[in-house]
DNA sequence: TTGAAAAACGACAACGATGTCGTTTATAAT
DNA sequence: ATTATAAACGACATCGTTGTCGTTTTTCAA
């Protein structure tokens, strides 16, 4: 007598699972996913599948988080770079991400938060909140940082520009997610967008 | 012998159920919306309904179309106000629009472009990428008018400062429309756009 | 090797939505 | 009034998905 898998077991199969979810939503989106695809992608039974996951949001909301977990490391204090190289380098992964767009979540994220609506009136503290929150303090910071090592000379306050930054990637990858990348010319707006950058946070020439 | 109804009655009528349909679709997005629903608020038949519509997907689509053509009017030549103003009255018109953003199709606009993906992909020229590419030649067009006119100086090119407005702007409403438009900020974010829109396009003092 | 407990299975009932179609009702020309 | 025709109705068969639950299989400690 005694419990029959280590815990650790499950937690490799919820990976596994969580894997083959990923692909699922990677080629429906989140709206047209079913339990049943995940099911079939993952080559495992009904009750299994439920025995880890209630049901679709739940799924989507462990993937979410998993995911969000691996990218949090990017803002690390680095003092190798300046802080102007640091906004660049993020600016450059999010247009990367963009360029390959059918390959990345972005998609199905969308779908995601829109269809959340009506379960957050009621909460009001939704991990939707939780993340753009963290987020902008994230750049918030950076920008703040980089100010008082003198590096940044800022025009305007460094959370507006971080939400003002954050708003114009998510139209960007919205706009690119239905669009396609040629179609919204993710390349020539990224430099429209440095451009804006550069005015709003006047990075000190050499630095 | 002979036709029955007018044709303006069918038109009528038509309207009439585009106008229930909207308040269905204000109420609970595009995705979660149903026919049924539809049958319910416009207090008809299942046939009826089935005889305008073939699906939701027409239905929204007819819609939108709809809704577009009250609003291509904004963008007449206008010689009582410089290009400038014209613009920030854009900018006013889309901030309005995201600080009511409940009575609006924003959210459910979002989601019925983001569901078309597949049936997208075959196509190539769809309504969504006609509308993307109209709203971008409107805002740019307005741009070289005022270069000509000598009240604008613009640092960049004008479609790509088109582009790049036009991206600010969906994401703000895109994060607006599933946080709220007192969590998102939007009115300093307009804020910053104005700020960035004066250093891109340089306006001359005074017009 | 055995047996207890957990994990995996898959049949099933229930639901909600869809689109069709035979029937009924309303319309307007005769 | 009559009648041909179209509009409106609503019952119905169908489909895909969901979540459950009794059964079978696997696992590991004793």
């Amino acid at each position: 007598m005694s419990p029959k898998v280590s815990d650790e077991y499950k937690n490799q199969k919820k990976t596994m699972l969580l894997q083959a979810a990923k692909s699922v939503f990677l080629a429906k989106g989140y709206t047209k996913t079913t339990m049943q695809d995940v099911m079939d992608e993952a080559g495992i039974s009904r009750g299994a599948l439920y025995a880890y996951f209630d049901n679709v949001e739940h799924l989507y909301m462990e993937l979410l988080q998993f995911e969000d977990q691996v990218n949090v490391l990017f803002f690390s204090p680095n003092d190798d770079e300046t802080s102007w190289q640091q906004i660049t380098n993020w600016v450059h992964k999010q247009q990367k991400e963009m360029e390959q767009i059918e390959q990345t979540l972005t998609q199905a994220n969308s779908e995601y938060f829109l269809s959340i609506r009506d379960s957050k009136k009621q909460e009001g503290e939704t991990y939707s909140t939780t993340r753009y929150d963290r987020i902008v303090n994230a750049l918030t910071v950076l920008f703040q940082s980089g100010t008082k090592k003198g590096e940044l000379q800022p025009r305007l306050p460094a959370e507006m520009i971080s939400r003002y930054l954050v708003s114009f990637i998510d139209g960007l990858m919205l706009d690119t997610a239905h669009l396609g990348a040629e179609k919204t010319r993710v390349a020539e707006q990224m430099e429209a967008l440095l451009f804006s950058l550069r005015e709003m946070l006047r990075p000190v020439s050499g630095k």
